[in-house]
Formats: C-alpha cells, structure tokens, sequence
DNA sequence: CGTCTCCCTGTCCTCGAGTACGATGCGCCG
DNA sequence: CGGCGCATCGTACTCGAGGACAGGGAGACG
C-alpha cells in the first residue's frame, strides 16, 4: 500500500529530527513556514511553535483543511488549545514530542480520513456532553490488583481520605494504608496524587 | 515488540472468521460468551450481538474495565450505542465489519491507551460543546484565577511538590503554598488532589 | 502438614501539605 | 496621596500520608 507524502512543518531542527523517524512509513519532505507549505501535500504534522504560525481562529486553517489533513503537535498541549485546533480544521492534536509509534500512530489514524485526539480531550468532551465514563480511562492500572486493593485504589484515586476510605469498606485506617502500599508497590507511584493521576488517565 | 493476547469475543462464525485477519498483529482466542472471557486477558473486541451481553448500563461493564481494555463492536452502530459504550468503560467502538485495516487501527489505538471513536461520534461531539465553548476560551477551572496562580495550580494538578514548583518557577516553597491557599480559596479545595480531580475534569 | 496469598490490625516515626499569624514591594486607579 | 490587588517571603504550628518494623487468622494447594 502506497502512502502519500507527508509534510513536516517546524522550525525546530531538533523536532525535525524525531519527526524524521516517520519516514519509515510516509514519504516525507520538510517545510520551515507555514505559508511554504507544499502545494500537493495531502498530509501535514504541524508544529504549534512555527514562527508564521497563524492563530487558530484564523481563516487560513479551515481553507487549508479542506485540501490538507493536518495534525496539530504543540510541545505543550492543553485541553482548550486541542479543541481549538480540532474546530479549525486539523484532523488530529497530539504532543509534538510523543513517542516515534506514538505518533506514527496519529498520522495513521488521521491518514485514514479519522480524527484523532488524547483521551483526556475525549473525555472532557465526553463529560461536556454529559455522559462521562465512569470507569478508569485507563483500563490496565487494575490487572495485577487484588480486589480489595482495587476498590481501595479507587476511592483513593477520587480523593477519599484513607478515614473515608476505612469507614465505607468497614475496615481500619490501618489496614487502608496497608492496602495502598501495596498498590504503590505494584503500580510504581509514590503517593495517591501519582495514583488518580494514573487511574484517570493523565500522565 | 510484543502484543498482549487479543480475546475476539462472538457467537458468529462468520464474523469471527472476519476479525481472525487481526491474528497477524496479535496472538488472539476466541470466546463465545460474555461470561466466558479468560481471566488473564488484557484486551477483547467484543461483539454487540453476543447472546449473554449484559446491557450497557450493567455494572459489570465498568469493573471489567478496570483490568481489560475492550472494544465493543456494533453490526449496525449508532451514535447513542456508541456514547454509551464508552460510558460503560469501553475503550473503543467500531463498526463489527470494519475491513481488517480499520479493525486493526482501532485495536492498536485501544491497545496504547487511548480511545476510539468514530469520525461522526467525535464530530458530534465537537458540534454539542462548539456552540458553548466559542466565547469561553479561558480553560474554565482558571477562570478566576491569577497568572501565577494557574501556573502554579496547572503544575500541582499534575503532581509536581511544592519544592518541584518553586524550582521551576524560581520562587521560593512559601510563596507556592501562599498561591496554592489562595487557588484553593477561589475554586472551593480542600487540597491539591481535589485540585487535580477538578482540574482535569473528574469530580 | 507446610507454604502461600490475602485480609486484617498494631505501634512508632518521618515528612510534606496546608494554615495562621505575619511581612515588603510593586503598579494601578480614583 | 491612599487604598487595593498582586507577587514575594518568613516562622511556627497541626495533621494526614506513607514507610518501617511488627503480628494473627482464613483458605487454597501440593
């Protein structure tokens, strides 16, 4: 299967250089400005530090999606700026210093004509929309977790206190804590922020 | 690289003749049941039309999630079977007939933790919040904040300490706790894990 | 029976988080 | 000028979290 050229746009030699690792799948050609962007391209990785980068509210960017699939890479992405990117036009938002596979994976998915966003901007607007997901986003973090240390983990990771915690399991403060380090221990964090953190999917 | 075993969860043989194509990128089993999903698995596709399928809004499905990443597959998907798929803890749905290519994207995509939606499930949630979210660019949580503060508060939701913040702030452990009090004042916390579950939409 | 895992509990101890008093300096605005 | 919001820093204090030692009881398995 034959893949179409694709567009790195950065200024950033050190970016370019990690980005290069894509031309394993796609064939690739660089671009230092926004506005040299190869006329033909069907597939551009965009880099949210361009210096002639236009603002996202900007005319430019929905003109330019409908010839052009874009992703968006910012090196320090947020919820508002990926959502704002998404409504201008780009067909995917990830961080411009993700992993190679990563985001070989992005490109892949935008390539095949889907969008592509990190679950903590779907989730967000799963919940704008009210139907948050209840369960963990990152499903995994309980595999090697007895089923005591799961619903422990859990109302720790929801910010109960390890009295709440003892009191809704009718157990002793003690043996909470003894609980959560061992889920500590196995999930290698070091302390109940670390643990929401990863039960929910952030970092 | 190696892949985790993939459980193709139906009860028809000609679709399960269809997604064994997957067999090429992971070691995959197949079930027959909902109930008879291997223990040890880590990720399933599972089939919308399996006869013992618990309804959506059981609570088996969000438990299940906790140590298995799954992805529901509809033969006639809708986008409000879709939401509710995710809402029940699903990482991914799919069309049950997607061609192997999409099948395994979205697979792949589920597999590293992320989760899959459609284009049209994901633009219709694009089209829900867009009308709500165009005046209100400020991230919402920060709205009363200060610009130190939602520095500081950004970073302690993250799990940064305290020591960690002012480092990298170049101010001292004193004042990122004198801005923490105060960001805890304005958005109603008790403390920094309330801020994070808040900050990042949970709770 | 011995061993293993899981669940439960106890007492110290250390350390970071958060609060309660305070303080100084800066820029803006009526 | 005087008030006000903001950012900065100091000391002392309380309190919960988490680790470092413990231990006992129930059930599974060879």
């Amino acid at each position: 299967m034959t893949h179409p050229l694709l567009v790195l746009a950065t200024h950033d030699d050190h970016l370019a250089r990690r980005w290069h690792a894509l031309g394993e799948r796609w064939p690739i050609v660089r671009a230092n400005r926004f506005d040299a962007l190869p006329a033909g391209a069907r597939l551009a990785l965009i880099d949210a530090d361009l210096p002639d980068l236009p603002p996202l509210g900007d005319p430019r960017w929905p003109r330019l999606a409908a010839s052009l699939r874009m992703v968006f890479a910012s090196s320090r992405p947020n919820d508002g700026e990926g959502l704002a990117a998404i409504e201008a036009g780009c067909s995917g938002y990830c961080h411009a210093f993700a992993s190679p596979e990563q985001l070989t994976q992005v490109v892949d998915v935008v390539e095949s004509g889907e969008l592509w966003v990190g679950r903590t901007i779907l989730n967000r607007l799963l919940r704008a929309v009210g139907h948050a997901s209840k369960a963990p986003v990152a499903p995994g973090w309980a595999a090697r977790l007895t089923e005591r240390e799961q619903q422990v983990a859990q109302r720790a990771a929801l910010g109960e206190s390890n009295a709440d915690i003892a009191a809704a399991l009718g157990i002793t403060e003690r043996t909470v804590k003894s609980h959560l380090s061992a889920v500590f221990e196995k999930m290698g964090v070091a302390d109940r922020l670390q643990l929401a953190l990863r039960v929910h999917g952030i970092k």
